[in-house]
DNA sequence: CCTTCTTTCGAAAATGTTTATCTAATTTTC
DNA sequence: GAAAATTAGATAAACATTTTCGAAAGAAGG
């Protein structure tokens, strides 16, 4: 079956191109019949427009990229279904990259996409970039971005947030009234949006219950699990028994509980512990872990929702915004006095 | 910054259009100075050659499709990564879709993708699909399809598999070897290829240890949660006792662990559980979950890189073939006698 | 019956590349 | 030194659409 396009059609329908696609595209500028006819013969032949040659004319590639720092947690996994969901909902096509937390492979990636691949790009910012240099170039080329959960003030778009300030906030509080003292927050970032929202929210409610802020609390995570182990190994065995630990993000929450595996620590006894996550089997760790749960399908969705509404009309400008949806805390056994 | 292009280029180097492509190919046709002079210029305005364009005279998109059916698990998400980052690796871009378990909408993505958008297709069949009409016209129309792990063997195309037979097979003998005589197989499919061969490994694992296969220990569990629980609540409470699950996708066992934990039945004291899964807090689970662990993300790698060697060269052709990837038994508290 | 308008369609340009074919100049060969 | 071959670059066609412009024919209006 050899590719039928708009040429085929009108010879076979003795017509010319244009009358052929005008009809398929419903102008009125062909008569009902002849629109009847090619129609049909469209249909029977199985004719599908060429999305690259209609770009051409059209420049518009009807194509969105979402670029993820990475692929290891069902956060980005939600946020693939929320914006795949609404991209398949409006035709648009998705193309997916993971950055892998790598700065220079995020650069490489908006510069590559700035020729017309994508319309827009959907992303959050890798741990390891700190200029953002090629994020102004690509809005400036009219590339427009929609940043969610890492977003980049820096850059004057609409970003898709959860409150990550109040969200931190009510965790540490949670953990302070279910007794801890001696909080330990495990930070993603220091330069990072979320990571220092959420430092701040865990700060303002220490300074709310009058605990003071110790800078050795503040456990700098990296990228590597093993490091982490390490430090937080280090952390847990301090003289000044640390009784609470916040984790910014989920795989640290998942080290803590390796490391009280291995130092007999026993969860949420001798230690209670919170993360933020979107583990769908929180409910069956051991013990069963609180967490903070993103809105991580309505963030993808919504910063689908974003871009799309604004590629469809340009007047809609992505407005300097941010777009806070709320985070909702599950306290589970992990930060919660055992009932027996 | 408006867009440059070979025009613009060609213009303000004095050159023709054709030229500046040539050398930008690093055509043998163009001098060496010349080269040199049109490089550094489109390096200077940062040319980005158009895809679109490129593709009208090529006919290659440089684009390829992954077509998942669900994506809540992990097994679907590390499979993305291998996709994705060999796709990245060979300058190939990676457009997702997810078909959510339907038919119709598997057939919909199929159809409306043959029509130049994509260069070749990754895909795992949905549950629902039954009929292979829209898979045998899309090979047809030359459009190529890999599967992996969902493969459909009608289709005359190399598919990625685990060994999906020899792990059922292994994984029953194991619970028979921890003491199950009576073990229930939770079934995803009886006409999905992978619901089959589980199905016939399980099997197989019985005959060899002569325990009589009975028909109501093969549960088949659909794509419905609330459902699910109740099959599965039902076939726990039966009189002759249940001893040993084998879930054959992930979330029956954590719906298993649900009922368990209502019935409190203990695990693996009363019952033993194991089930094909690539959950990565597997460990963490109360208790910890026997798992069997499919390489997903070499088999998304490999689905990959088998459709682009096949695009790169039209000589090597796909071949009607499995391609096996080995799963590897993880045993964990959840099939194995307590130690204590 | 002539002009004007409307309806319906076709011809052709345009989109940004790549490439087959040409041309002119230079170099090689005998 | 003339014919042949090579080199370096230009011209133009092609890819599959969309869209602008124009043309022909019929309808309407006077």
């Amino acid at each position: 079956m050899s590719k039928v396009d708009l040429k085929m059609l009108a010879t076979q329908l003795n017509v010319s191109v244009s009358t052929v696609s005008k009809a398929l595209r419903d102008s009125h500028e062909i008569g009902i019949a002849t629109k009847q006819r090619i129609l049909e013969k469209a249909k029977e032949l199985g004719y599908r427009p060429n999305p690259y040659a209609s770009y051409m004319r059209q420049q518009k590639s009807k194509t969105i990229a979402l670029i993820i720092p990475e692929l290891n947690n069902s956060f980005f996994l939600q946020v693939i279904n929320g914006a795949e969901s609404i991209a398949g909902e409006k035709d648009y096509h998705l193309l997916i990259y993971i950055s892998h937390e790598d700065y220079e492979k995020e650069k490489s990636m908006i510069k590559h996409l700035q020729n017309g691949r994508v319309d827009g790009i959907l992303m959050a910012v890798s741990l390891t970039t700190k200029d953002y240099a090629h994020l102004e170039e690509c809005i400036a080329n009219e590339l427009p971005i929609v940043f969610f959960d890492r977003v980049c003030h820096e850059i004057e778009t609409t970003k898709i947030v959860t409150d990550d300030f109040a969200s931190a906030f009510t965790a540490t509080e949670h953990l302070i009234k279910n007794g801890c003292r001696n909080i330990g927050y495990l930070s993603i970032s220091d330069h990072l949006s979320i990571g220092i929202k959420r430092l701040n929210g865990y700060k303002e409610a220490l300074n709310k219950y009058d605990i003071e802020f110790k800078e050795e609390n503040l456990v700098k995570c990296i990228n590597d699990e093993k490091e982490n182990y390490q430090l937080i190994k280090a952390t847990l065995t301090r003289p000044d028994k640390i009784d609470g630990i916040f984790a910014s993000v989920e795989r640290f929450a998942l080290s803590t509980y390796n490391v009280c595996k291995d130092l007999k620590i026993s969860i949420p006894d001798n230690l209670k512990v919170i993360c933020f996550s979107n583990l769908y089997t929180a409910d069956f760790l051991h013990p069963t872990l609180s967490t903070i749960n993103q809105p991580a399908f309505e963030m993808g969705a919504t910063a689908a929702e974003t871009l799309l509404r604004h590629l469809e009309k340009k007047k809609i400008e992505l407005v300097n915004e941010n777009i806070v949806i709320k985070s909702t805390l599950m306290a589970r056994e992990s930060s919660t006095q055992k009932v027996n």
